[in-house]
DNA sequence: TAGGGATATCGGGAAAATCCGATATATCTT
DNA sequence: AAGATATATCGGATTTTCCCGATATCCCTA
């Protein structure tokens, strides 16, 4: 739990926009309606929502990934990724005790 | 209530510590036991305890200010500083229900 | 096993952050 | 008014972030 590492990953605004949409997948991301979510999102359902290049949205789902806001799964091509809720919630305990 | 400024202003390992430090002023600054820390500490304990130049301390003080983090008040030729736990509290409550 | 699609990684130009020394401003004292 | 002290602001060298295009890797299918 890198506190600077996880603050640099939120200091952007796409990827709080990310973190956002994949609190409701179902809602933000309706052409990936077949696998039910469990798994997450795949890169290319965000990258099409961000309007940013593929290479620069991996990069972001990579960093927040590494300060462990997010988990990601591979399924043959696919990388779904989906929100680590428990470090948000650890976050939140963190900036009213700790920091 | 701007997130991206505020959390680019908690991605520094020393804006961390200083408003680690204004938690316990008591404690952390024996020197200034003077004056009651109502009002906070002042610019110069906080940049000997630093260990960086003034103009820097100076400088992260301001983007602390300038998230909503710290308040500052002038008396004489003194700047206090100290935290504003409002901020700190609507921000534990943000990454629970918005982010 | 060859080709195609999804994702990751690499190299880089532009912009922003980091931290410094020098200087400006404000205030207090004498 | 002059000197001393505390803080703010400025200019800049260095590092980091942002975001891209090109390329590499992985996996699936014909």
């Amino acid at each position: 739990m890198n506190q600077v590492e996880i603050f640099k990953a939120l200091s952007n605004k796409t990827r709080l926009q990310i973190l956002n949409w994949l609190k409701e997948p179902e809602v933000n991301f309706p052409e990936q309606l077949d696998n039910g979510f469990e798994e997450g999102v795949c890169v290319g359902q965000i990258q099409k929502k961000a309007g940013l290049t593929q290479s620069t949205v991996s990069e972001y789902l990579s960093t927040l990934q590494r300060a462990g806001l997010v988990k990601s799964t591979r399924v043959g091509q696919w990388t779904y990724y989906k929100r680590n809720e428990e470090a948000f919630s650890i976050l939140s305990q963190i900036i009213q005790s700790e920091l």
